[in-house]
DNA sequence: TCGTATGCTGTGGCCTGACCACATGGCCTG
DNA sequence: CAGGCCATGTGGTCAGGCCACAGCATACGA
């Protein structure tokens, strides 16, 4: 009796799509904006005449893929707002698809490969361009490097985390927030494989020192507007890691396999 | 009484999260493969010792995610069967962001420009070096190239609909999944303001001409392993294209805005 | 008067039980 | 042997309840 199926009486849709449609409408009208509060979980069943759990699974949607942020109690914090932050919502569906083996991990490599080059590139472009105006501030990521030289006080997956968040903060400063996020998300899709190539290596105090050398050399790079170069820095940095790590044969994937 | 909650009193994860890790779980271990048959809903319910509607919520972001699909009724096509098809869940995932002001619409288009040509790239370089071996088959983009020539009984939006496809197809004959889905959601999130565009074209036979015939040389270029030409054409297609529609000055992007 | 304590209220999180539509497969009947 | 019928199990959905939590207003005490 809540709902009134006069016109569309017979709804295809879920009733779940149903939600999720709505607040999609609402989105691209305007009617919601990033720091927006849904309306109540409850308020929602009732407007949209379906059931709280159906507007639950909607939202539950929408948090996995970052466009909200649920908190409980009350006050201006609690509810669901909206957030909008992709790298989660990325991060999770990359790294499900790889674990169901709807992404091979060779080509999440290639893939970070091409997109890693990308930031570089426009980076280095921007610099050189950029000369006389705004000088480019790579501050952060070099204080990530300079945590990075923190010889022996460091660890494998510390040193790896900052490796991640390094590149991801190239990726940032480039200003391409879908880019950023889509690295965001492969980096972590393919985190466990990374951690568990260390032990393949051969030295890691040579191969973090080599990381290392290298993330001054594509600062070095960007900073002098070298675009090509730093392009190549970062080919040679990325597949030299996964190479030592036997992790994955770059020179050779995909040459006539399925 | 149904839950025992011994060990691990106070289970930080939200019930929905316990689901999603075990699954998740499952299909690293290999447990789970494409094609297999998720328990049911009540089985996993009552297995994790939360209630069902959490196992849907979980079920539901598997499903949007593309892990999943749901059938009702019995027989072998019945449940929750994992699928792993990773381009709806990515078409989803920048749908909404774009909604929510999370991707700039500007930053789907320049990250679409940098897939686009390392598709093209990788396509002509593998065109060079199998001119012996085997033959790289481009029919499948060739076919709807064919279907676009069909002038006049071809609509705008049918028209860049095939576009659309003919794009994904490149990508898809890279042997790239990752980013096949990445390009099929990218175009997904900016199908709206494509088709809006149209209107501000000075001419659509014009510009549709002219996108047929920057097709036929894309595909040109490739078969005679030109990458770098290659890459030019599929800069200047889609940049123009974009230019045209007024839809955004691909020129002056992001110069000094916030 | 001021500060604190207390309870009210509204939020999401979660569970239970129930019903429905549906598809299958076996059983029963003609 | 063929065809129809129903038992069974599935996801889809709803209703209602309880809980923990956070804020806020109110009342109370110093």
């Amino acid at each position: 009796m809540t709902a009134i199926d006069t016109s569309a009486s017979v709804d295809s849709r879920r009733a779940w799509e149903v939600v999720l449609q709505h607040i999609e409408a609402d989105l691209l009208a305007g009617r919601l904006v990033p720091g927006d509060h849904l309306p109540a979980e409850r308020a929602l069943s009732s407007e949209l005449g379906v059931g709280r759990s159906s507007v639950r699974e909607a939202l539950r949607v929408l948090e996995v893929l970052g466009l909200i942020r649920t908190q409980t109690g009350s006050g201006p914090q609690s509810g669901a707002i909206i957030i909008a932050r992709p790298s989660g919502g990325m991060s999770s569906l990359m790294r499900l698809q790889v674990a169901a083996q709807g992404f091979d991990v060779r080509d999440v490599v290639k893939t970070r490969l091409v997109l890693e080059a990308a930031v570089v590139t426009e980076l280095a472009e921007a610099s050189a361009a950029a000369l006389d105006s705004a000088p480019l501030d790579l501050g952060d990521a070099v204080r990530l490097l300079d945590a990075m030289d923190a010889d022996g006080r460091v660890s494998e997956a510390e040193f790896l985390a900052l490796d991640a968040a390094f590149h991801l903060a190239l990726a940032e400063l480039s200003g391409n927030a879908v880019i950023a996020s889509m690295m965001a998300g492969l980096r972590n899709s393919i985190e466990s494989y990374v951690l568990a190539g260390v032990p393949n290596l051969r030295s890691w105090a040579e191969t973090s020192g080599r990381l290392r050398h290298e993330h001054r050399a594509i600062i070095a790079a960007i900073e002098s507007g070298d675009a090509e170069s730093a392009r190549d820095i970062v080919n040679a940095h990325i597949t030299g890691y996964y190479a030592e790590t036997n992790f994955i044969s770059t020179s050779e994937q995909r040459t006539s396999d399925g």
